[in-house]
Order: C-alpha cells, then structure tokens, then sequence
DNA sequence: TGTAGATTTAATGTCAGACAATTAAACTCC
DNA sequence: GGAGTTTAATTGTCTGACATTAAATCTACA
C-alpha cells in the first residue's frame, strides 16, 4: 500500500482510500487489527496526526473501530444492519433535503418500493409484525397526538410491513426510502378526516397483510398513495394561496 | 453547540456529531461557510487538530468540503445523487459481503425491488433507454467475454432499465441493490447456454418496455430471478459436490 | 499456591506550536 | 487601467509531548 506525496489530494485522503480498498479487496478482513498508528506513519512515511486523520474518515463509515489500552488498536469493523440503516437514513434524507426533489417524486419512489416487499410480506409477515400493525393503527387513532406524532406512528406502521417480508437485505434498503420521507410528510398539516382516511387505509392493508393477500395489500399501498399524492398537493396548493394572498 | 469533555466519546466524535445535527437541522445550510478550523476550536475549546479530526469524519460523509486558500474553508456540501449513489453501493457491497447474506435473500431482494421500476419504467423509458439496453444485450452475447464482463453488461443492462422510471429517486435506492449484486454474481461461472438464456430474458424485458407493458416486464423479471436462482443453486451444489469429492 | 492489588507497558486521545502550501484579495507600478 | 507583486487568511502537515486507558505482568500476602 503506497500513496503519492505529490498528489493534489489530501494525504489522509488517500491514506483513507488505500485502506478502505484493502477492506473492500478482502485483504484486510473483518476484526483483523490494522498496525498501530504510529506504525502506519511509519509504513505511509506521514505525521502520526495524518493518519488519524484517514482513521477517522474510515470510523466516519463505520469500517473499523478504536480500542484504547495495551491491546488497542483499530480494528476492521463488521458493519452491521443498524449501522447499514443508519448511514443508509442519513444519506437518503439528506438528498432529499439539499436537492429540492419533489414531493410527488419521493412519493412515487417510496411507494413503488414499499409494494415490492407486498407479496413476500403477505406471505410471510408473523404475528409480531401483525400486532406492530395493529398498535402503531390504534396509536394513530389518539386523539390530540401531534402530526409529527402521527407520522412517526405512520413510518412504524410501514417498517413492520417491510419487516414482515423476512429479508433483511429488503429491510435496509426500504429504510432509506420509508424514513427519508418523514422530514417531507411533516411539512403537511393533518386534519382529523386525512387522519380517519389514512388510517382505513391501514386498516385495510394490515387486514390484507392478515389474510396473506398479497394483491390486496398491494393495492392499499397504491390507494395509500394516491390518497398521500393528492393530500399533499392541496395542503401545498392552499399554501400557496395564502402566500399568494399575502404578497398581493 | 456545545459538547462534554467528561463525556467517554471522543471529542472529534461529539464535534462532528454536533455539527452534523446542525446540518441535518438546517441551521447550517447548503453552501455555508463554517467557522475557520481555529475559531472552531476556540468554540469548542479543543486543539486545532480534534477539530480537524471531526472535519474530516464529516469530509468523509460528503456533508461538508474543504478549500484552502485566502477564502477557504470548510463548506457544507450539497450531497449530489452521484456521490449519494457511490455511498450506497460502498455500504450496500460491503453489507453483504461482511454478513453471510445467502446468494437467496440477496437476489429476492434484488429482483423485488427492481420490479417496482418495471411499470413506470415501460411507461416512461425513453428511445435512449431502449437503446442502451439493446447495446447491452448485444454485448452480451460477443465470443469470448469473460464473465466479469458479462456481470457488468448485466448491471448496465439492468441500471437502464431502472433509470427508465425517470425517478432519480428511486434509481439512487435501486443503485445499491443492483451493484451490490455484483461481486455475488461474479462467483457464479456462466456457460454457454446459461448466457443464452439469460440473453434471451434481456431480449424479452427490452421487447416489453419497448411495447411499454409493464406487466411483461414484470413478468420477465421475475422469469430472470428464477432461472439466477436456479443456476446460482446448480453451481453452488456443484462447487460443494467437489469439495466434498476433494475431502473425502 | 493462589489471588488481590500494584506496576508496567502499549496503545489511542489530546494538546501546543510551528511551518508549508495555496489562493484570493489588495496593492503597486507602468 | 491592467499586469505583476505582495499580503493575508486558511488549510495541510509535522514534531514532540503529555494524558488516558486497559491489558498483561509482577509482587506480596494469605
């Protein structure tokens, strides 16, 4: 593993690159211990603070971990499915936010994912994930329960049905996709009856989720949709009038 | 934004985390300038270089990028869909390769989410769509290509198929799942007449986005995920039959 | 002999201060 | 007014030191 002194990018950078490509390579492997840093500022002929620095790039991305003491080190890190969903959230939510994309386009994206896992969640959904159901429903029928509230109660609700379908590997993914929107959904304001309307909608999809109906469940996500798309363009249309009402 | 030296976690974790929380928050917003590595550290009361350990944490998320220079700085970057796609397939790869994740679950997945595309990208796919996968396939089935190259055709074949949705969206959280796929296909030896069909299902998903029916795609797809899985399973069973043969 | 406690040691975490490299702005001179 | 020079601000890197942590080793005592 050698780096280029010369090049116009960061040496921590590249350090950063030259160790995450041997983990991804497989030539360094998960617990194994990298050298000690000062090890490593000897090997990369650099200053022991840059090499921390490239450390701490690779700790940003969950692939190692630090140990202080006699027996420390850094160590390659097995990343985890929580570790996975929580870069996985980050990232989508923060694409969302800094690139003005549309709610209808988030929308569209997340309910065309979320109807994947339908069939594969019908079938094999257990009790639990039926019972996660039922509960984040009842919640949401609270009254005095915030938007915000609602819509963590709502993002419950759709990861138990994501869960249900048994693949972890679907789970991490619809997580970006499912969470991301919350940040979208609590810019709308939910009156009692959009409320009442979602949560038959639930109703009617844990019901299908029940009777393993898979094409029923499939089509409460796509109705769930519809009603989620127009929801949003009349709270953002009446928004627009008053704006309008306030400028002229 | 203040942080806790008693606290266990490393300084540079908790100044990153803090700053992180400010972005996500919107209190720092895109293209914001921070404060210079030494007014940061006189903020936050650490050395200069925990503050720049904590840059480079965030560096390393493309939250924030550095200039130097008269006007440097650090600056809160906007996340752009390709680096938020190269983010995904590093974790997404790394996720399955670390996690004994079975050839199964990684494909079901795989082929669920991609068939979410299949209906709006046989509505929208444009002639440039179709003709990147028409290429794809003819690439294919050239003499002579190794089977990483057939892998790659098959991502780029697949990667147009879901840009055809014209979600960019939903192509980000597609990115993952289908490159991740890549380094498990590449295990998998392709034989002649494996090559053929698969071929020939390409032929037939192209055909059906071309008569924008979605439901052929779908259809397709799903014809593709069972003759993966089957092979997958053949070479498998035939790559264990000779170790056991080896053995004993 | 065994174990509790003290010591050693190796590693990361943090600090202070310095210099190098880079870049834009300000300045100077023609 | 424009080209070249200087200046100032900022990040990038280095050196050396000390603090903190935690495992391993050693030591004394029962």
């Amino acid at each position: 593993m050698k780096i280029d002194p010369s090049s116009p990018a960061d040496l921590s950078a590249q350090i950063a690159t030259a160790i995450r490509d041997a983990i991804i390579g497989g030539r360094l492997i998960v617990d194994q211990r990298l050298p000690s840093e000062a090890e490593l500022a000897e090997q990369f002929e650099v200053s022991r603070p840059t090499v921390r620095e490239a450390l701490k790039r690779l700790a940003a991305q969950s692939l190692i971990r630090t140990q202080r003491g006699a027996t420390g080190g850094a160590f390659v890190n097995r990343l985890s499915f929580p570790d996975a969903y929580a870069q996985q959230i980050t990232t989508s939510t923060l694409l969302l936010s800094m690139n003005a994309v549309s709610f209808e386009t988030a929308c569209e994206a997340r309910f065309a994912l979320e109807r994947a896992c339908a069939p594969l969640s019908a079938e094999r959904r257990t009790s639990d994930h039926l019972a996660t159901m039922r509960a984040e429903i009842h919640q949401q029928a609270q009254a005095g329960l915030t938007d915000e509230a609602f819509c963590a109660s709502d993002v419950a609700f759709h990861r138990a049905l994501v869960d249900g379908a048994g693949n972890p590997v679907l789970s991490y993914q619809l997580a970006g996709a499912v969470e991301a929107m919350q940040p979208l959904m609590n810019m709308i304001t939910f009156t009692a009856r959009d409320r009442a309307r979602i949560i038959a909608l639930h109703q009617d999809i844990a019901n299908a989720a029940e009777a393993q109906d898979g094409k029923a469940v499939t089509a409460g996500l796509t109705a769930l949709e519809a009603e989620t798309q127009d929801l949003a363009q009349s709270v953002f249309a009446a928004r627009a009038a008053r704006n309008a009402g306030k400028a002229g």
